[in-house]
DNA sequence: ATGCTATCTGAACGCATGTTCAGTTCAACC
DNA sequence: GGTTGAACTGAACATGCGTTCAGATAGCAT
């Protein structure tokens, strides 16, 4: 047999992509198998060859797409004036957006190490563009007087790790609902950089 | 040939563990073999399994002596008073620990989806521990009026998602010295939780 | 009905894997 | 200096890996 009713390029691409980051998640990049990743799709290993020229271009391109996909979202946000403003917006753009893809954001963060070079490069750059979006953020609180952050590296470090860790926990209808996980983490966030005005929006 | 001089099971242990700690660290357990870490002590891959049963055994051990060591470590600080005092402790006891063991603490956290379940309970159950003395020292904060936290469990995880990130980036020898950045994180810690009195140490 | 072509199968390739074990080697003891 | 036994080798095992490719299949156009 081969391609059933409506079968496609356009169907089973996206699929091959789809279990490979669900597979990828769960187990890590190195214990999953092409056989592994057909098998979920309902497909022998090599029709994958038709749809990628090898296993570690499947990985790379999720974390390409993941990161672009990131950073155009946060590049469509409204202008935020302010960088108090800002910050929130950030914090809880960044909540919200990673919530939505565990996946993505575990293998984009955890399989870096199994990139080739030309990838990982590639890769990192995407990450920096993202981080430094934030660190500009703070750089300008800083000399507006809002922020009281030593090191605005460290600062940008330790903000996106509190705030990806998100992905850690949080269940899609668990205790704590989406608005409040954002509001509790732009609040932590907000306060973990300093002085002046102290915010508490939650109680 | 076989038992060089002095050669002994005191020895050879111990460099098998150190090799698969920096092998697992730096590639993932899954992409790693038994003749990488053999080759790595200098020993053929079948002698690995006079001083383990098996692979998993291997990583389960790693993670369970870090956890350990680090849930005695914790224990064996001077008592604070007062729960500021209580989280400016565990801040820069977190960092500091966890700044030396950058291989340990990146297997502790990434290589729990290949414990097989006994193992991975067990670890989880370590864990689990170290991260309720901290929510203890936020419940105490909040009881006493001198932290702001609107779930104690999500600022706990927040936290120490925020001070395990230090070993993503910190470097011996780099632009920051270790007492600084120990610094820095507890006053972000501390900033973080919230409310009344608003430290600020480092400038 | 016939041919075309995108889609997929199924077998094969060389090689690596975790693990076992009979045999070798050598320091230590009597 | 002969014996013992812990420490290790080296080959073998079944199995699985990523990848290739000739051939089968089936939807579409004619």
């Amino acid at each position: 047999m081969a391609r059933k009713t409506g079968s496609h390029s356009e169907i089973t691409g996206p699929r091959i992509r789809a279990a490979a980051q669900h597979l990828f998640a769960r187990h890590g990049y190195a214990a999953v198998s092409m056989r592994q990743i057909a098998a979920e799709v309902g497909v022998q290993a090599g029709a994958l060859y038709l749809y990628t020229p090898d296993k570690q271009s499947l990985l790379a391109d999720l974390m390409r797409d993941h990161l672009e996909g990131l950073l155009e979202a946060f590049a469509d946000l409204p202008p935020a004036s302010g960088p108090e403003a800002r910050l929130d917006q950030f914090a809880r753009f960044h909540i919200g957006y990673h919530i939505d893809r565990p996946d993505a954001v575990f293998i984009a963060y955890m399989e870096l190490r199994n990139l080739e070079p030309d990838n990982f490069s590639a890769i990192e750059a995407l990450r920096r563009r993202y981080e430094n979006a934030l660190e500009a953020i703070l750089r300008d609180g800083r000399a507006a007087g809002v922020f009281a952050v030593p090191d605005t590296k460290l600062a940008t470090l330790a903000l996106i790790a509190m705030l990806t860790g998100v992905t850690n926990w949080y269940r899609e209808g668990g205790r704590l609902g989406r608005a409040e996980v954002e509001a509790i983490y732009a609040d932590m966030a907000r306060n973990a950089v300093g002085s002046p005005a102290r915010v508490q929006h939650t109680a």
